[in-house]
DNA sequence: TGGTTCATGATGCAAATGCAACATGGCCTC
DNA sequence: GAGGCCATGTTGCATTTGCATCATGAACCA
């Protein structure tokens, strides 16, 4: 079922306050939504658990954003395996980087994990042709290029652990990445066994394996996606 | 050796015409650079193979503009090993996503692997000072959301690589990005055998064997860091 | 010319890892 | 409650890979 924000006549409601936790509306007041929305124009969308919402190879001028649910930047290659790229919750945004990179096609698919709605700005319109008039346009440029460039870091962080030699290395890497995030030595993944083999680029039942080795040799504690670092300090 | 841009007296000489050749300055007219140098101010630097030009831990206000020569992104880990996130030549820019993102704080380092000159521009004062009135603003903005989103995608690409589990199938998903990009299936790697290891996060010796392996497959003839792909073809 | 440094290639070996197959248990639906 | 689906854990095995080591050859410098 889909909703269509009519030009002029913007129904939020609900989603309104959501839609101002989002980095991308920084600075964007209440009064400029209305007129945000009815120069480029959005769309909300339902999907299913298992959907895909944007497919390798699909053409978009519209970037994508999470209202509810969950999703993921995956990539399947020809034997099946799937590379999870990016896990994102609600008020992320993706696709911005083709829509605003001007390769519209996507060389990624997004796929929701659970039942999502989705909010989808026709944001070439913001890069490619609306005029600077608007006052909200520079504003929007502005928390684009941020946004961007702190997905870029996190892209290099992931880098940072997908380049490790051993699997070992890769999920101390990555249990360090969670654990300055959260700024604790115990941390919670997102991801389960499954997903998280996937993130690393590792066989799944390896990776139990290792976890336990890991386990065993003193590195860390865990149960479920929950993992406590012993060698770190938090002082 | 370095060499100041004066705010208003600004001496770009033979640089002038390799900058209007940088994504960065797309669109900014030449009597534009004037204003842009006076309003930020640059600075030029000097660098020799092996120098570090940013290191791990650094904090930076300024992006940094490639002149001559070649640099690339790395993070060494606790043990030695180095992995390379990016190679860059001439007109590259690198630093803008700690810039950009507002955490000024580097969590990689940048070393030349050439005597290189390198072009630092306070992008700060762009990004959160510099008042829109300058005209030249909004199009340094677009242009890099551009290129960021850009770099964006490369990230992903190498993730792509880098994800894959065994070294053959690495090699194989970065050779075939290479010849998408050079429209061949003979392609030139700008790294060799050291650095193509670092890059792809494998162990060189490793790499070395793997590329025996798949040439004597049928998979690929190799020179140097010249490869042919045996078996895609470009209709 | 001789010596040094460095990239590259080759190889033995132990450890890590992918892969396949099977068991278990939770969760959901009918 | 029965059955099915799916995430997770476990294990054996063959292969891949990292790592250490040595040899070779090119580039560079004294």
């Amino acid at each position: 079922m889909n909703q269509i924000y009519l030009s002029g006549v913007i129904k939020m409601h609900e989603d309104m306050k959501l839609l101002q936790g989002v980095p991308l509306f920084k600075y964007i007041k209440d009064t400029e939504f209305g007129a945000l929305f009815a120069c480029v124009g959005a769309k909300k969308e339902c999907y299913e658990k298992g959907d895909f919402i944007f497919f390798n190879g699909n053409v978009t001028s519209s970037i994508g954003i999470v209202i509810s649910g969950r999703v993921q930047v995956i990539k399947e290659d020809v034997y099946g395996n799937c590379a999870i790229f990016n896990d994102l919750g609600p008020k992320s945004v993706f696709g911005e980087s083709f829509v605003c990179g001007g390769s519209f096609t996507l060389t990624v698919s997004v796929q929701a994990v659970e039942d999502s709605e989705v909010l989808f700005l026709p944001f070439e319109r913001i890069m490619h042709i609306c005029p600077s008039a608007c006052g909200f346009h520079n504003t929007l440029l502005k928390n684009m290029v941020e946004m961007i460039a702190r997905k870029n870091i996190k892209l290099v962080e992931k880098l940072e652990v997908t380049t490790k030699h051993s699997l070992r290395e890769k999920m101390m890497t990555y249990l360090s990445q969670l654990a300055q995030e959260q700024c604790s030595p115990t941390v919670t993944s997102p991801l389960g066994r499954v997903d998280l083999a996937a993130f690393l680029g590792a066989d799944r039942s390896a990776l139990t394996r290792e976890l336990n080795r890991m386990r065993e040799a003193g590195l860390i504690v865990f149960d479920k996606n929950t993992y406590t670092l012993m060698n770190i300090s938090f002082s």
